[in-house]
DNA sequence: CGGCATACG
DNA sequence: CGTAT
DNA sequence: GCCG
């Protein structure tokens, strides 16, 4: 805390909270624009020139500078609503309008919350609740492979040509995240479509799987403007909790003494068709900022849509996946591949 | 002054 | 409404 | 809140 990006992504956050979507997204771009800088900010100076920082988000940042603290920031920081809303949407399963729901009803903590006869929790909060300390714990890197090794292993077994992918905030170099996401593709058209169904089934055999929210997902080309390309394919997601062991994460013994010798870990799992792998190494790789604005400038400035799935031109009424397949771009540098259509010249 | 990413359960 | 990036 |  006490950087200028944190403390936009606190007003930005605050936003959030009083639905105000508007000035929500103008501090969180200003957040991400100084998170990008290659150094941080050494003086106000340093903000000139660049985007999404206009006069309020610079009287912040000047406010840090000159007094250590922006005044606006300290208060939102202190202010009861925002203070409530933050804890309960901590809790996997419990978002702003959930947590506006309870705060209005004169709820100030997650003990009022559990110990409230007249709430009922859905499945996803419920889990969110039981899990809720070792969840919010951060997941360390070594701890991310850990569960990688757990699920390649399970998948490998299912088809031994899988190849997994560690995505999220890891594959962006990040040493912490709040869960693991792995891309999981197999060669053979088609045959993904058993692939996590499977890894569910023998995690929940192993005694692993605590909770699982599995998302059959229809990629349905129909959609989009061009009718020519009406297919159905699947495009299958899993959000889980798992038991991770800490003798299976290296450089971790398990505790001795007391409690248990495991720790709930959030696994989202993706398993899209080879074909579409491109498209979902490039969607799951955040951050939602990044996904945001490629998105905004596929539509805005280059009049493409883009998706997990795909890269409409709206211009020529092609896809262009197929720009993938004739060029012979090996998988492995599919994702510079899909983002550099973005940004090089059209040919 | 309108728009702000996009998908699925 | 919630989840994901 | 910032931008086109």
């Amino acid at each position: 805390m006490g950087t200028p990006s944190d403390a936009l992504e606190v007003l930005a956050e605050n936003y959030e909270f009083i639905e105000s979507i508007g000035p929500c997204l103008g501090f969180r771009r200003a957040a991400s624009v100084l998170k990008s800088l290659p150094a941080p900010l050494r003086n106000i100076n340093d903000i000139e020139g660049l985007p999404c920082l206009g006069p309020e988000t610079k009287a912040v940042i000047q406010d840090i500078f000159e007094c250590g603290s922006s005044s606006k920031v300290e208060e939102v920081l202190t202010d009861e609503r925002y203070r409530t809303l933050k804890i309960f949407t901590s809790v996997f399963g419990v978002g702003p309008k959930t947590a506006e729901k309870w705060y209005r009803r004169g709820l100030r903590s997650l003990e009022q919350i559990v110990s409230d006869s007249s709430i009922h929790l859905n499945k996803m909060q419920i889990a969110g609740f039981q899990y809720y300390e070792d969840i919010s714990k951060p997941v360390s890197k070594a701890e991310a492979e850990a569960v990688g090794h757990i699920i390649k292993e399970i998948a490998g077994c299912f088809s031994p040509d899988v190849t997994m992918t560690l995505t999220g905030g890891f594959r962006r170099g990040k040493e912490f995240g709040h869960d693991v996401d792995f891309l999981l593709t197999v060669p053979r058209p088609g045959k993904e479509d058993g692939l996590l169904p499977a890894v569910i089934d023998q995690l929940r055999i192993q005694g692993l799987l605590l909770y699982s929210d599995f998302q059959e997902s229809t990629f349905d080309l129909s959609r989009l403007p061009n009718r020519r390309f009406e297919a159905m394919d699947h495009f299958q997601k899993c959000f889980l909790i798992v038991k991770l062991k800490k003798e299976q994460v290296v450089g971790q013994q398990a505790e001795q003494r007391c409690g248990r010798d495991w720790k709930a870990v959030r696994v989202d799992l993706v398993a899209p068709p080879a074909e579409r792998y491109a498209f979902a190494l490039l969607g799951w790789s955040g951050s939602t900022q990044f996904e945001r604005d490629l998105r905004r400038y596929s539509r805005l400035e280059r009049n493409m849509l883009l998706d997990n799935h795909a890269l409409f031109d709206k211009t020529t009424c092609f896809f262009c996946n197929k720009v993938i397949h004739q060029r012979r771009i090996p998988m492995a540098r599919c994702d510079s591949t899909a983002s550099a259509m973005l940004t090089a010249n059209q040919d």
